[in-house]
DNA sequence: TGCTAATTTCATTTTATTTTGAAACCATTG
DNA sequence: CAATGGTTTCAAAATAAAATGAAATTAGCA
């Protein structure tokens, strides 16, 4: 009948699975803000307030899902430099820690998946304006004002998210 | 034979479509960046390039899509403030415009859908403080740390944001 | 090098989201 | 106040996204 759980005190124990199951819920809500996938979600929360690094399966296990959701989130995770691994002796498992600065996590979003699209925006843009410029067509004027204005958009989020990064990384 | 077009010079017609088509599929990108559906990335950017005001059926049959999705896009995009209704003579129909000031939809999406999560995770955060004064579980300092550092974060997020919002709405 | 544990990959299944279309509802007008 | 045009609603269908699980691959160890 000797288990793990017979080293700790009973309300010690709820009251970590309390805390895990906070964080799981806030994580999960914070990274499908970020358009990720809920098991991404409690592969954080689960990691974020866990005190030792934990393998793969372990997180599999606790948090009841396949170890091919575990690999795929983990990848995702490690995609975005939210976890790490560390090395532990005389295992050859992965152990992963989650990297507990969550703001550079956002600062590292808006580089990967946000300003990638910007690029393509301005593409668009001289697209557009060529269109235009070259035929011409009736209320050309208002066509010019609405591409101003998208120019200007892109301008000032082209400006704005890498400050916003930066002020995340701090 | 007459048709609408007859009215209009072919290559006009074509680059009208031309900027259209760049503009729906601009907007459909920037929709689903902020997690909104495909069919209203399409309304919106219709509308932002259509000079005239635009009623549902037309909405619909322009771009193929079926009333019923036009009339739940439509309605999203009233409800964050993307387009507004202009009265046309003669009609009953309602009619659509874009509101060209993109940058505010930003301001009401951080408005609407980010600061409301903000709010329940500081109530989580006090939640989690509770349960950790009162069980005084082993790594206590670990989840100290991470509490604060949580608390940190939604703070940082709470003046971030509303600034960001602001600058936007300029 | 061969063996085995650990991990990744990916076709299939499950689940969640979006769209459709038809019925219900509303509002204008003859 | 009936008739019709316009709009919304919502159950069902279609589509898209995520999770599973088992086979394939990789990596550590004897």
């Amino acid at each position: 009948m000797a288990s793990e759980a017979s080293f700790k005190s009973k309300s010690s124990v709820s009251a970590k699975r309390d805390l895990e199951i906070e964080s799981i819920d806030f994580f999960v809500r914070m990274m499908s803000l970020l358009g990720l996938p809920r098991s991404v979600g409690e592969i954080y929360g689960l990691l974020y307030f866990s005190p030792k690094a934990l393998p793969m399966d372990q997180v599999a296990a606790r948090l009841d899902i396949s170890i091919g959701s575990a690999s795929q989130g983990l990848k995702t995770l490690r995609s975005i430099k939210a976890i790490r691994t560390s090395y532990v002796p005389g295992d050859r498992r992965d152990h992963y820690l989650a990297e507990s600065e969550f703001r550079r996590l956002f600062s590292t979003f808006i580089k990967d998946e946000i300003l990638p699209h910007l690029e393509s925006a301005k593409d668009r843009i001289s697209r557009m304006e060529k269109v235009l410029s070259s035929e011409s067509p009736e209320d050309k004027d208002f066509y010019n004002i609405r591409i101003e204005k998208l120019k200007r958009l892109t301008q000032a989020s082209g400006r704005l998210l890498p400050m916003l990064a930066k002020l995340l990384k701090l």
